[in-house]
DNA sequence: TATTGTTATACTCTATAACTATA
DNA sequence: TATAGTTATAGAGTATAACAATA
Protein backbone atom coordinates (compact mmCIF):
# COMPACT_ATOMS: atom_id res chain seq x y z
CA UNK A 1 0.00 0.00 0.00
CA UNK A 2 1.20 3.30 -1.17
CA UNK A 3 1.59 6.33 1.52
CA UNK A 4 -0.56 8.26 -0.49
CA UNK A 5 -0.07 11.07 1.69
CA UNK A 6 3.51 11.52 1.03
CA UNK A 7 2.85 10.95 -2.45
CA UNK A 8 0.33 14.14 -2.11
CA UNK A 9 2.87 16.23 -0.34
CA UNK A 10 5.50 15.12 -3.06
CA UNK A 11 2.86 16.42 -5.81
CA UNK A 12 2.03 19.58 -4.01
CA UNK A 13 5.84 20.42 -3.58
CA UNK A 14 6.87 19.36 -7.37
CA UNK A 15 3.74 21.31 -8.39
CA UNK A 16 4.25 24.84 -6.52
CA UNK A 17 8.22 24.77 -7.68
CA UNK A 18 7.29 24.20 -11.03
CA UNK A 19 4.82 26.72 -11.21
CA UNK A 20 6.92 29.67 -9.68
CA UNK A 21 9.67 28.37 -11.97
CA UNK A 22 7.44 28.85 -15.39
CA UNK A 23 5.81 32.45 -13.69
CA UNK A 24 8.95 33.77 -13.41
CA UNK A 25 10.51 32.47 -16.54
CA UNK A 26 7.50 34.08 -18.11
CA UNK A 27 8.03 37.29 -16.86
CA UNK A 28 11.59 37.30 -17.81
CA UNK A 29 11.23 36.61 -21.39
CA UNK A 30 7.92 39.41 -21.63
CA UNK A 31 9.75 41.57 -19.97
CA UNK A 32 9.14 45.27 -21.97
CA UNK A 33 11.42 48.35 -20.97
CA UNK A 34 9.07 51.19 -21.60
CA UNK A 35 7.01 50.19 -18.89
CA UNK A 36 6.96 48.12 -15.46
CA UNK A 37 5.24 44.75 -14.79
CA UNK A 38 2.10 46.18 -12.91
CA UNK A 39 1.67 48.73 -15.49
CA UNK A 40 2.02 46.30 -18.23
CA UNK A 41 -0.50 43.69 -16.44
CA UNK A 42 -3.35 46.71 -16.58
CA UNK A 43 -2.29 47.63 -20.14
CA UNK A 44 -3.08 44.03 -20.40
CA UNK A 45 -6.44 44.20 -18.85
CA UNK A 46 -7.40 47.27 -20.85
CA UNK A 47 -6.77 45.79 -24.25
CA UNK A 48 -9.30 43.22 -23.80
CA UNK A 49 -11.53 45.37 -21.63
CA UNK A 50 -11.74 47.84 -24.23
CA UNK A 51 -12.50 50.46 -21.33
CA UNK A 52 -12.58 50.09 -17.19
CA UNK A 53 -13.36 52.28 -13.71
CA UNK A 54 -10.58 52.41 -11.87
CA UNK A 55 -12.27 50.93 -9.17
CA UNK A 56 -12.95 47.73 -10.74
CA UNK A 57 -9.02 47.83 -12.30
CA UNK A 58 -7.89 47.70 -8.81
CA UNK A 59 -10.35 44.93 -7.67
CA UNK A 60 -9.19 42.69 -10.77
CA UNK A 61 -5.66 43.60 -9.87
CA UNK A 62 -6.37 42.68 -6.03
CA UNK A 63 -4.40 46.49 -5.07
CA UNK A 64 -5.58 49.56 -3.15
CA UNK A 65 -7.25 52.16 -5.22
CA UNK A 66 -4.59 54.83 -4.49
CA UNK A 67 -2.39 52.24 -5.85
CA UNK A 68 -3.49 51.53 -8.56
CA UNK A 69 -4.59 55.34 -9.40
CA UNK A 70 -0.98 55.83 -9.48
CA UNK A 71 -0.11 53.60 -11.52
CA UNK A 72 -2.61 55.09 -13.96
CA UNK A 73 -1.15 58.10 -13.38
CA UNK A 74 1.89 57.40 -14.88
CA UNK A 75 0.49 55.09 -17.94
CA UNK A 76 -1.49 58.28 -18.51
CA UNK A 77 1.24 60.60 -18.58
CA UNK A 78 3.20 58.62 -20.50
CA UNK A 79 0.30 58.22 -23.50
CA UNK A 80 -1.03 54.33 -22.89
CA UNK A 81 -4.23 55.49 -21.17
CA UNK A 82 -6.61 58.37 -21.23
CA UNK A 83 -8.90 58.91 -18.47
CA UNK A 84 -12.81 60.24 -19.49
CA UNK A 85 -15.55 61.68 -17.06
CA UNK A 86 -18.53 59.27 -17.28
CA UNK A 87 -21.27 61.20 -18.90
CA UNK A 88 -23.70 59.43 -17.28
CA UNK A 89 -22.49 59.74 -13.39
CA UNK A 90 -20.07 62.50 -12.00
CA UNK A 91 -18.66 60.95 -9.26
CA UNK A 92 -17.29 57.80 -12.07
CA UNK A 93 -14.23 58.17 -14.33
CA UNK A 94 -13.53 55.82 -17.95
CA UNK A 95 -10.03 54.41 -18.49
CA UNK A 96 -9.12 53.08 -22.12
CA UNK A 97 -6.67 51.87 -23.96
CA UNK A 98 -4.93 54.52 -26.14
CA UNK A 99 -3.77 53.43 -29.54
CA UNK A 100 -0.12 53.23 -28.49
CA UNK A 101 -0.90 51.37 -24.81
CA UNK A 102 -2.87 48.68 -27.04
CA UNK A 103 0.41 48.22 -29.41
CA UNK A 104 2.30 47.74 -26.43
CA UNK A 105 0.14 45.22 -24.71
CA UNK A 106 -0.07 43.14 -28.40
CA UNK A 107 3.78 42.99 -28.28
CA UNK A 108 4.12 41.80 -24.68
CA UNK A 109 1.54 38.88 -25.60
CA UNK A 110 2.89 38.16 -28.40
CA UNK A 111 6.64 37.77 -26.51
CA UNK A 112 5.06 35.46 -23.71
CA UNK A 113 3.68 33.29 -25.85
CA UNK A 114 6.75 33.27 -28.30
CA UNK A 115 8.74 31.27 -26.11
CA UNK A 116 6.14 29.26 -24.82
CA UNK A 117 5.48 28.14 -28.32
CA UNK A 118 9.24 27.28 -28.97
CA UNK A 119 9.29 25.09 -25.93
CA UNK A 120 6.46 23.15 -26.37
CA UNK A 121 6.52 23.01 -30.30
CA UNK A 122 8.80 19.65 -30.24
CA UNK A 123 7.00 18.04 -27.31
CA UNK A 124 5.92 14.62 -28.34
CA UNK A 125 1.39 15.28 -29.05
CA UNK A 126 0.89 13.18 -25.82
CA UNK A 127 2.90 15.33 -23.52
CA UNK A 128 0.81 18.54 -24.94
CA UNK A 129 -2.02 16.66 -23.99
CA UNK A 130 -0.98 16.16 -20.57
CA UNK A 131 0.22 19.85 -20.24
CA UNK A 132 -3.34 21.32 -21.23
CA UNK A 133 -5.40 18.51 -19.04
CA UNK A 134 -3.26 20.09 -16.13
CA UNK A 135 -3.55 23.33 -17.23
CA UNK A 136 -7.50 22.91 -17.09
CA UNK A 137 -6.82 21.05 -13.72
CA UNK A 138 -5.23 23.61 -12.53
CA UNK A 139 -7.86 26.31 -13.55
CA UNK A 140 -10.43 24.34 -11.58
CA UNK A 141 -8.56 24.66 -8.48
CA UNK A 142 -7.36 28.27 -8.33
CA UNK A 143 -11.02 29.40 -9.61
CA UNK A 144 -12.90 27.73 -6.80
CA UNK B 1 -5.59 18.39 -40.53
CA UNK B 2 -5.60 20.78 -37.71
CA UNK B 3 -4.45 23.91 -37.40
CA UNK B 4 -1.24 23.55 -35.29
CA UNK B 5 0.24 26.76 -34.64
CA UNK B 6 -3.19 27.43 -33.43
CA UNK B 7 -3.38 25.14 -31.13
CA UNK B 8 -0.12 25.31 -29.92
CA UNK B 9 -1.02 29.40 -29.23
CA UNK B 10 -3.91 28.19 -27.14
CA UNK B 11 -2.07 25.70 -25.10
CA UNK B 12 0.84 28.47 -24.28
CA UNK B 13 -1.69 31.11 -23.46
CA UNK B 14 -3.77 28.75 -20.84
CA UNK B 15 -0.30 27.29 -19.56
CA UNK B 16 0.66 30.92 -19.07
CA UNK B 17 -2.87 31.65 -17.28
CA UNK B 18 -2.79 28.65 -14.88
CA UNK B 19 0.71 28.96 -13.72
CA UNK B 20 -0.19 32.84 -13.20
CA UNK B 21 -3.13 31.97 -11.49
CA UNK B 22 -1.42 29.58 -9.40
CA UNK B 23 1.27 31.22 -8.14
CA UNK B 24 -0.88 33.95 -7.25
CA UNK B 25 -3.20 31.99 -5.04
CA UNK B 26 -0.16 30.52 -3.34
CA UNK B 27 1.27 33.61 -2.59
CA UNK B 28 -1.79 34.47 -1.04
CA UNK B 29 -2.33 31.16 0.89
CA UNK B 30 1.19 31.24 2.44
CA UNK B 31 0.81 35.12 3.18
CA UNK B 32 2.85 36.28 6.80
CA UNK B 33 2.29 39.30 7.96
CA UNK B 34 5.26 39.53 9.38
CA UNK B 35 7.27 40.02 6.30
CA UNK B 36 6.52 40.84 2.93
CA UNK B 37 6.85 39.08 -0.38
CA UNK B 38 9.98 39.46 -1.66
CA UNK B 39 11.61 38.74 2.35
CA UNK B 40 9.50 36.11 2.18
CA UNK B 41 10.93 34.27 -0.86
CA UNK B 42 14.61 35.55 0.24
CA UNK B 43 14.30 33.72 3.92
CA UNK B 44 12.83 30.20 1.77
CA UNK B 45 16.18 30.15 -0.21
CA UNK B 46 18.09 30.40 2.92
CA UNK B 47 16.02 27.87 4.47
CA UNK B 48 16.96 25.65 1.74
CA UNK B 49 20.70 26.78 0.72
CA UNK B 50 21.75 26.86 4.89
CA UNK B 51 23.51 30.32 4.06
CA UNK B 52 24.34 32.11 0.67
CA UNK B 53 26.16 35.51 -0.50
CA UNK B 54 24.53 38.61 -1.05
CA UNK B 55 25.21 38.75 -4.60
CA UNK B 56 24.09 35.09 -5.08
CA UNK B 57 21.04 35.86 -3.79
CA UNK B 58 20.43 39.08 -6.18
CA UNK B 59 21.34 36.41 -9.06
CA UNK B 60 18.84 33.34 -7.55
CA UNK B 61 15.83 35.91 -7.32
CA UNK B 62 17.75 38.28 -10.63
CA UNK B 63 17.84 41.71 -8.84
CA UNK B 64 20.31 44.20 -8.37
CA UNK B 65 23.10 43.56 -5.53
CA UNK B 66 21.84 47.19 -3.80
CA UNK B 67 18.23 45.85 -3.94
CA UNK B 68 19.01 42.83 -2.20
CA UNK B 69 21.22 44.49 -0.08
CA UNK B 70 17.89 46.28 1.27
CA UNK B 71 15.84 44.00 1.58
CA UNK B 72 18.69 41.43 3.75
CA UNK B 73 19.00 45.03 5.78
CA UNK B 74 15.19 44.72 6.66
CA UNK B 75 15.71 40.59 7.42
CA UNK B 76 18.67 41.46 9.44
CA UNK B 77 17.40 44.05 11.54
CA UNK B 78 13.94 42.16 12.26
CA UNK B 79 16.44 39.02 12.94
CA UNK B 80 15.75 36.45 10.41
CA UNK B 81 18.91 36.35 8.86
CA UNK B 82 22.33 37.30 10.13
CA UNK B 83 25.50 38.50 8.14
CA UNK B 84 29.10 37.16 8.63
CA UNK B 85 32.36 37.84 7.49
CA UNK B 86 33.90 35.28 5.11
CA UNK B 87 37.13 34.24 7.12
CA UNK B 88 38.81 33.28 3.28
CA UNK B 89 38.19 36.62 1.89
CA UNK B 90 37.61 39.41 3.65
CA UNK B 91 35.48 41.42 0.38
CA UNK B 92 33.10 38.36 0.85
CA UNK B 93 29.90 38.14 2.95
CA UNK B 94 27.86 35.06 3.96
CA UNK B 95 24.32 35.29 4.96
CA UNK B 96 22.66 33.01 7.16
CA UNK B 97 19.14 32.68 8.01
CA UNK B 98 18.71 32.48 12.17
CA UNK B 99 15.91 30.33 13.67
CA UNK B 100 13.49 32.57 13.82
CA UNK B 101 13.75 32.88 10.24
CA UNK B 102 13.86 29.28 9.35
CA UNK B 103 10.64 28.98 11.55
CA UNK B 104 9.04 31.78 9.49
CA UNK B 105 10.34 29.92 6.20
CA UNK B 106 8.92 26.40 7.09
CA UNK B 107 5.36 28.03 8.57
CA UNK B 108 5.15 29.59 4.76
CA UNK B 109 6.20 26.28 3.13
CA UNK B 110 3.82 24.17 4.87
CA UNK B 111 0.15 26.81 4.51
CA UNK B 112 1.73 26.40 0.72
CA UNK B 113 1.74 22.82 0.65
CA UNK B 114 -1.41 22.74 3.05
CA UNK B 115 -3.79 24.58 0.75
CA UNK B 116 -2.38 22.40 -2.30
CA UNK B 117 -2.64 19.03 -0.76
CA UNK B 118 -6.21 20.12 0.34
CA UNK B 119 -6.83 20.87 -3.33
CA UNK B 120 -5.00 18.15 -4.76
CA UNK B 121 -6.48 15.13 -2.59
CA UNK B 122 -10.09 15.05 -4.28
CA UNK B 123 -8.56 14.26 -7.28
CA UNK B 124 -8.95 10.92 -8.97
CA UNK B 125 -5.56 9.42 -8.75
CA UNK B 126 -5.32 10.27 -13.14
CA UNK B 127 -5.32 13.92 -12.49
CA UNK B 128 -3.25 13.58 -9.72
CA UNK B 129 -0.72 11.57 -12.16
CA UNK B 130 -1.39 14.15 -14.97
CA UNK B 131 -0.12 17.04 -12.79
CA UNK B 132 2.43 15.10 -11.62
CA UNK B 133 3.66 14.45 -15.17
CA UNK B 134 3.05 18.38 -16.27
CA UNK B 135 5.50 19.86 -13.30
CA UNK B 136 8.33 17.13 -15.05
CA UNK B 137 7.59 18.67 -18.61
CA UNK B 138 7.33 21.99 -16.91
CA UNK B 139 10.79 21.80 -15.10
CA UNK B 140 12.55 20.31 -18.32
CA UNK B 141 11.43 23.72 -19.80
CA UNK B 142 12.03 26.01 -17.51
CA UNK B 143 15.46 24.64 -16.34
CA UNK B 144 16.66 24.42 -19.81
C1' DT C 1 -25.42 58.86 4.02
C1' DA C 2 -23.06 55.98 0.56
C1' DT C 3 -20.12 55.67 -3.42
C1' DT C 4 -16.19 56.81 -6.46
C1' DG C 5 -12.12 58.74 -7.13
C1' DT C 6 -8.26 61.30 -5.56
C1' DT C 7 -4.70 63.43 -2.44
C1' DA C 8 -1.56 63.08 1.69
C1' DT C 9 1.77 60.48 3.85
C1' DA C 10 4.91 56.86 4.71
C1' DC C 11 7.40 52.56 3.81
C1' DT C 12 9.26 48.93 0.64
C1' DC C 13 11.33 47.52 -3.72
C1' DT C 14 13.64 48.71 -7.61
C1' DA C 15 17.60 50.52 -10.37
C1' DT C 16 22.09 53.05 -11.66
C1' DA C 17 26.10 55.41 -10.18
C1' DA C 18 29.53 56.06 -6.92
C1' DC C 19 32.26 54.60 -3.09
C1' DT C 20 34.97 51.27 0.24
C1' DA C 21 37.63 47.47 1.24
C1' DT C 22 40.10 43.55 -0.13
C1' DA C 23 42.49 40.48 -3.50
C1' DT D 1 42.97 46.49 -11.73
C1' DA D 2 39.12 43.50 -10.55
C1' DT D 3 35.69 41.89 -7.32
C1' DA D 4 32.13 41.95 -3.47
C1' DG D 5 29.53 44.60 -0.89
C1' DT D 6 27.56 48.81 0.45
C1' DT D 7 25.86 53.71 0.33
C1' DA D 8 23.62 57.60 -2.24
C1' DT D 9 19.90 58.95 -4.76
C1' DA D 10 15.66 58.72 -7.12
C1' DG D 11 11.46 56.57 -9.31
C1' DA D 12 7.58 53.36 -8.76
C1' DG D 13 4.29 50.35 -6.07
C1' DT D 14 2.09 49.49 -1.91
C1' DA D 15 -1.06 50.69 1.97
C1' DT D 16 -4.16 53.46 5.29
C1' DA D 17 -6.31 57.73 6.38
C1' DA D 18 -8.36 61.81 4.92
C1' DC D 19 -10.67 64.62 1.54
C1' DA D 20 -13.53 65.97 -2.43
C1' DA D 21 -17.54 65.52 -5.46
C1' DT D 22 -21.66 63.33 -6.76
C1' DA D 23 -25.80 60.31 -6.11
Amino acid sequence: MVDESEELARLASDLRVAAFRLTRRLRIESHIDEVTDSQLTVLLWLSRLERAAPGALAELERVSPPSMNRTLNVLETAGYVRRIDDPEDGRRVIVEITERGAELASTARRRRNAWLKAELGPLPAADRRTLARAAELLDGMTLR
